[in-house]
DNA sequence: AAGATGGGACAGCCATATTGACGTATCTTG
DNA sequence: CAAGATACGTCAATATGGCTGTCCCATCTT
């Protein structure tokens, strides 16, 4: 990364000192910009009786439809017993409904209830009113800056797993 | 927002159809970006017996010293008690001291001992191995863009403070 | 037939958050 | 100065969302 030429410190100040303002700009707006935007579905998980991890598990079905729940666990990263509590209260509530996988019967494959597709849609409309909002303000350049930075933070072993969300869409 | 050319959707499709792709990227790039960052810190937390939780009081009081405890409940945007037993935690480990203000005796002003301020370095170097390389990898005009957009999720009654803290370093 | 894998479940525990109520010291204001 | 607001602390109870360990069954692979 080129480090701004205006910055005035001596010339052996160590590129890591360069860099801290930058790296705690980062952390901070990182934690702002999440927390701020997750905070914003909240309100219509509380109706239903649900918390995050309910979303999380809802979103990630919705997206990819058919999903087998170890694909869930390794995008989660929690453990099955986790997972497994949420699953039940969502398929209690009428959300998530499993069909016997048809290449391997082992397999529960997820999908959305009619309902869970609406609760699903109206919580996203949440965070696309959120982002889309950032976005414009920021521009679409900006905007592939900031997909770019993310994906950087992706450890190569989890990369195939996110294009994999984003390639069928 | 300029929504990219290269989209092949009927040119009825409403603008909020053709963001939708854009907005969960976003979302998960977001989601997957924030909790691998933070995922990073968590192995030296242990060590010391100690959570996140922990962590972003000792982030924000290393920030700002002389922190008095209400503005940092309004940047966690936690309750009074749920600080409390954090705060506690990090005395009893010898993380962080109080002093009263000067010009308010009511306040108490947080601030590191020497040993919380290295531990605090500590846990920092892992956040900036993570971000400095995302940064790199992504060269500084998207660290820009990164910036600006998380700058717009942040809403307006809080922007201020995000500010305050990056204004003096 | 044997072992690996996908999924489920029980029990218990921990970390982190919540609400509500109450107390004390200190500052501000009529 | 008295009254009220504010900053902080604390007790008690509760919820959420993680964890470990263990054991089970069905199914696939070799």
């Amino acid at each position: 990364m080129a480090v701004p030429s205006s910055v005035s410190v001596p010339p052996t100040a160590s590129p890591l000192f360069l860099r801290e303002h930058e790296v705690r700009r980062g952390v901070e707006l990182l934690f702002f910009g999440y927390t701020r935007l997750t905070r914003a579905i909240d309100d219509g998980l509380a109706e239903h009786g649900l918390g995050r991890a309910h979303h999380r598990a809802l979103y990630f079905i919705a997206r990819q439809p058919d999903l087998p729940i170890s694909a869930l666990l390794k995008i989660l990263a929690i453990t099955k017993q986790s997972l497994g509590r949420v699953l039940n209260d969502l398929a209690d509530k009428g959300l998530v409904e499993t069909r016997t996988g048809t290449i391997d019967r082992r397999q529960k494959l997820l999908h959305l209830t009619p309902e869970g597709v609406k609760f699903e849609a109206q919580l996203f409309e949440a965070l696309r009113s959120g982002l889309a909002s950032a976005y414009a303000a920021a521009g679409q350049e900006s905007v592939t800056g900031f997909w770019r930075v993310l994906e950087g933070l992706i450890p190569a072993e989890d990369k195939a797993m996110v294009i994999a969300l984003q390639k069928d869409i």
